[in-house]
DNA sequence: TTGAAAATCACCCAATGGGGTATTGTATTA
DNA sequence: TAATACAATACCCCATTGGGTGATTTTCAA
């Protein structure tokens, strides 16, 4: 059984190179190929891949966002991400969209094709200069784990807004002069948000809102 | 020139087994064994190792504890990581402790001498079931990343103590209750953190609390 | 098009929070 | 031993916040 691989990669070049070698390679196939993440869902049931070779660096949607709904839609889907990690901050946005392994731009061929095969039979295989990356990025740093999801209080936008402002500790006053809107006005709707987070005091509601990353 | 290791390690078997696989092997050598963590600092001053390789059970202060004080006044040893990882939520503890790699503690010693060699060269070497555990782990999670250090606004241990039951949403009244101390002493408490913040709030300590870590 | 949210503003009253000040005992340290 | 810092307690005054009630306008979907 051959196990069918689908490339998301803007590079016409590259893309072409690794569709190339895929299907070049006995146990692999290309089953789809494209440009960008728009159609990303149509272009997952059209080809029905076991791994996807996720580029990071994409126009529009970026390799981690379409990760993030792939892993979400498709639990089954394992998404190999090609980086190049020059960017710090990525790294840990990168690791939480859920991907089961990660290898470098410029690693050969042959890593790429056992890269394949290691997500398709459950492993993560991770670059060395990735997992030193990784290391060093959180050493020494002090994080905050958020339970996943739950996001459904069924905030309006405008609730949000003012939610994050109280999250960064402004009172009534600077947020109505922020939101260039009545001190009243604020509360109404700080008192919505209590009652849709079942909460009585500003404090409990700031913690309710960075517990379930609504921050 | 040979590797110098250090071990922390509770169980005597695995310890005298890891002294006695290191000096058998040429490029190694054992320069100190500890059973736990207690003087750890007195420990590192003796043996002085250029690789530590830390059992992260162990009674007393822990591995996680040693790894992030070895780090933060050691910054040139490297400390290798072997873990069982039954504990979920001891990875990303482990991570942020400041360990230049991970691996599991019934790899064969093989591994162990392989690993010990990675991390010497600057590699950092996680065991595939390692780095599996900590995909799945960070795997569509919400992550806060809070500026590390500047913890010096010099808060009591008792302030410290309000503080996180304020960022947890008690009010005055119910931090009295939990304290077993009186509603009016929180309440000097708090205003002493406060000046100690430079915050006019309760929502503002939150916010500093949390950004700097003293949660 | 009619109704349901959402967004805006306002007033009242009670509860909670914030700042100042003061006293007492205890522990640590210079 | 004296000085210093911290913990704990208490009171006053006023600012801010929380809850209720009511109203207008807009927007969006059934």
């Amino acid at each position: 059984m051959e196990i069918k691989v689908a490339i998301f990669e803007d590079n016409k070049l590259v893309r072409d190179a690794l569709q190339a070698i895929l299907n070049g390679t006995p146990g692999f196939t290309c089953c789809g190929i494209s440009a960008d993440g728009k159609h990303w869902e149509a272009d997952i049931k059209r080809s029905l891949p076991d791994v996807i070779l996720m580029d990071i660096e994409m126009p529009g949607l970026t390799g981690i966002e379409v990760t993030q709904k792939i892993t979400e839609h498709f639990p089954d889907i394992k998404v190999l991400i090609q980086t190049v990690f020059n960017d710090n901050e990525k790294i840990f946005q990168a690791l939480c969209a859920g991907a089961s392994g990660y290898i470098l731009k410029n690693d050969p061929p042959q890593k790429y094709l056992e890269a394949i095969n290691e997500v398709y039979n459950g492993g993560a295989p991770i670059s060395p200069t990735v997992a030193k990356r990784m290391l060093s990025f959180f050493s020494n740093r002090n994080v905050i784990l958020v339970s996943p999801g739950n996001n459904d209080f069924q905030l309006s936008e405008r609730e949000k807004e003012m939610l994050h402002l109280m999250v960064e500790g402004h009172n009534y006053k600077t947020i109505a002069e922020r939101s260039f809107i009545s001190y009243e006005t604020v509360r109404t709707h700080v008192k919505h948000i209590y009652k849709k987070l079942h909460v009585a005091s500003r404090s409990e509601a700031i913690n309710k809102a960075i517990q379930h990353g609504l921050s």
